[in-house]
DNA sequence: CGAAAAGTTGACTTTCGTCAAAGTCGGTGG
DNA sequence: CCACCGACTTTGACGAAAGTCAACTTTTCG
């Protein structure tokens, strides 16, 4: 199985361009503003847009990266969404992330330079390709590159502490409510509406990144629906009493909050 | 209260020693096989070494930083041990990180420019105190460092990712085996026994880490001793059975793990 | 020495996981 | 267009793992 999908053989390596220059510049993106190279210089912008990599589009259930493979890329999602599931010996699959557009995915491959998880696509996905050790290189001219690339990987190491937060303290409710609220969060700052929106993961993906059975997940969601928190329809999620939810999200009564 | 504790008075402000330059040489540093500025060159090495700071050590209870305050430095465990506290209001406080010599604390301030948690001295404690800018700065100029800052914060990554698969799908008797496990792997790699070593953390501490009540973890422990996989003595523990904890960590059965 | 903090143990309760069965959706091919 | 298939989802019944409450013991430290 080959994992990055460059084209329909496959058959061009690492460097090659898939598509046309015009798509690789930033400027132009409508993700710009959230994105990697927000803040740069026109020069190192135009040096930036030059090491950007165009693999070919990702389809449902295609994966980017495969656990253990040698890791060369960071990658910036362009539209779609992704998931990162970490597979161990004898367990079930850990969903571990899911990635919007505007979000950077693989920084965990740098330690080992092998990729820590499988990514893969949850809806048609296309994503730029950042070669890392070219990124390495404009990092050292450009210094608000190499700040936003430590910025990047600390904001993921602050998202990653609340996620600890939320398996290790609180209950099902609680653990639904911020996934619902942190993806109208993320809905928002990309400009799409943080009430109604499509959920691209399925039960069991939401079940295992929250640390709960599927079942747990569709019982509280049709619970939720009917306090008239949310409303949903299959995969379809609106939210009703936004203000109930935050309180419920943050509410003091977790597990193991004695008095 | 003040945060970084630099002195009895707390007199001196950012910027200055309080202690002796012959202390700042990290090639006669015991740890500096597994410290950051492993592999620089000579010269860079002495750059490093003058950034360095020595704050004045911290007793059991005190902190190194406080939740929210400004983020300006890391800070590298000398000695000691340390415990990261992420405090939310109304709610208990958990425990998200331990610190042991050698490990690089405070990446995730980078990114908002404060601190997320509160870091809490588990026992006396000698820190290195290296003030960021400064650190970016020498990345600049000093690929390897840059090189090492990137894989440390990603190795960060790994070990959160790590943890959100142990408190997402896994029995409190197996969180138990692989906390114990990890800190005799951590211990062995520093050099000290991986089969006896002392607990600096409460009991409360490691259940708040590993999302179980305190005393699910007495119980835990105290069963695990009646198995003979470890003896436990007050904050002493010794691992009687590696071989068996570890088949426990990694069973297949742990939980939502249908066939 | 004594108070406070930390740890242990038992009894009881709750949440959530497991198993099972039925229902829905989406895509494919006749 | 419709029927069929597989994947996904919902719902119910039941049980087990772990949380809560409470009493008591041990350790730590001023």
């Amino acid at each position: 199985m080959t994992a990055i999908v460059r084209g329909k053989s496959d058959r061009s390596g690492p460097g090659s361009r898939s598509r046309p220059a015009r798509e690789t510049r930033c400027e132009r993106c409508a993700l710009y503003a959230r994105c990697l190279p927000l803040g740069l210089e026109v020069e190192a912008l135009s040096s930036f847009d030059a090491i950007i990599e165009h693999p070919h589009p990702l389809k449902r259930g295609q994966r980017l990266m495969h656990q253990s493979q040698t890791f060369e890329s960071l990658f910036v999602v362009r539209s779609g969404s992704l998931k990162q599931v970490v597979e161990q010996p004898g367990q079930r699959d850990q969903v571990t992330h899911f990635y919007l557009p505007g979000e950077v995915v693989g920084f965990d491959g740098i330690a080992e330079s092998r990729c820590y998880g499988s990514v893969v696509a949850l809806e048609s996905t296309f994503v730029c390709e950042l070669p890392f050790h070219r990124l390495d290189d404009l990092a050292e001219q450009v210094p608000e590159l190499r700040g936003e690339l430590f910025r990047c990987m600390s904001r993921e190491l602050c998202n990653d502490q609340r996620m600890m937060c939320l398996l290790s303290g609180r209950t099902a409710d609680q653990r639904l409510a911020s996934f619902m609220l942190g993806l109208s969060e993320r809905f928002r700052s990309r400009g799409c509406s943080p009430y109604c929106f499509h959920l691209s993961m399925s039960r069991s993906d939401i079940g295992s990144y929250l640390g709960l059975a599927l079942e747990t997940v569709s019982r509280v969601l049709a619970r939720f629906q009917e306090q008239r928190l949310v409303s949903v329809d299959g995969r379809e999620l609106c939210i009703e009493d936004h203000v109930s939810l935050v309180a419920l999200a943050e509410e003091g009564a977790g597990r193991h909050s004695g008095p």
